[in-house]
DNA sequence: GGCAAATTACTGCCCCGGCAGCAATTCAGG
DNA sequence: CCTGAATTGCTGCCGGGGCAGTAATTTGCC
């Protein structure tokens, strides 16, 4: 009854193993128009996320992002090693600890949409609005299967 | 003139963002799946390939899955490790090692497509044979512009 | 008010994957 | 035949990410 049977299952064949490449693709395109700033994709998407006022607790994010804590602790350690953040322990709830884009950070991060957008674009050739539209159609419906 | 425009860029819409995250989901719900056999997606991946016969060498999966060699050899070390696959020199080549199937790793891979086609379908779950060829022509034409 | 539950951050441990560099081996051209 | 190039697999090092467990703190409920 499903799409794919295991008689004629072919690993290139499923979608994952082409979203799995694909993901690869995206990544190493990103981080190489990003590289140039000293950060990589996953740290880009952090910076931006805090830069948007989205948040600034390291949980807000991995909610956002739904990330795991602990990766994110590791994350925020690598940033906060670069100089682009600063972690401030919160008075008010002393579990948390504020997340603060340094001088250097604020300046780099202004640039970062720009760079990213144009990294997905050049991967989007070709695609008309309604196309991505699709595209990402399918993409949530995926997703929501996934809960 | 692209899609995406670094003045109304978030993260969350991007289609780099999904597909990251809909890879995470894939690999959970094949993980999931395939666990109770003690093995990973990625290494199911792995043994599939070997047991279809489509190549016994370290650089032929690396190759057709786009892998790193380094990867890979750590890949094979932890599939040696749990006894399901075997290191045998090549006496033609020394330089290759073939790639064999334990027993175990041959009854073990005999369930692996099942297994991973019921993973893959609970995510397409509402697809159509139509949409999901909509699907994969999209990711096919992302590939396509990475290259 | 006091105690249980939830939240936040962190840590250790694991798997996944890229890059660069290496040694052994094979292959191809002069 | 011999030397340089290519291939194969391995290693160290790094970033990314999940899971489980822990300590500190806050919150909600009796």
């Amino acid at each position: 009854m499903g799409l794919y049977r295991a008689e004629t299952y072919r690993v290139e064949d499923s979608v994952g193993f082409m979203i799995t490449r694909l993901r690869a693709s995206v990544f190493a395109a990103v981080d190489r128009e990003v590289a140039p700033w000293g950060v990589s994709s996953a740290q880009a998407a952090i910076l931006i996320y805090i830069a948007h006022g989205r948040g600034n607790r390291a949980a807000d994010i991995a909610r956002d992002y739904s990330y795991d804590t602990g990766s994110m602790t590791r994350m925020i350690d690598r940033l906060v090693q670069k100089g682009l953040l600063r972690r401030v322990r919160d008075a008010a709830d002393r579990r948390s600890v504020r997340l603060e884009l340094t001088v250097k950070g604020g300046k780099l991060t202004q640039r970062l949409p720009a760079v990213a957008a144009r990294a997905l674009n050049g991967l989007l050739r070709g695609f008309t609005r309604a196309e991505l539209d699709g595209l990402k159609g399918y993409l949530g419906r995926m997703l929501a299967n996934a809960d």
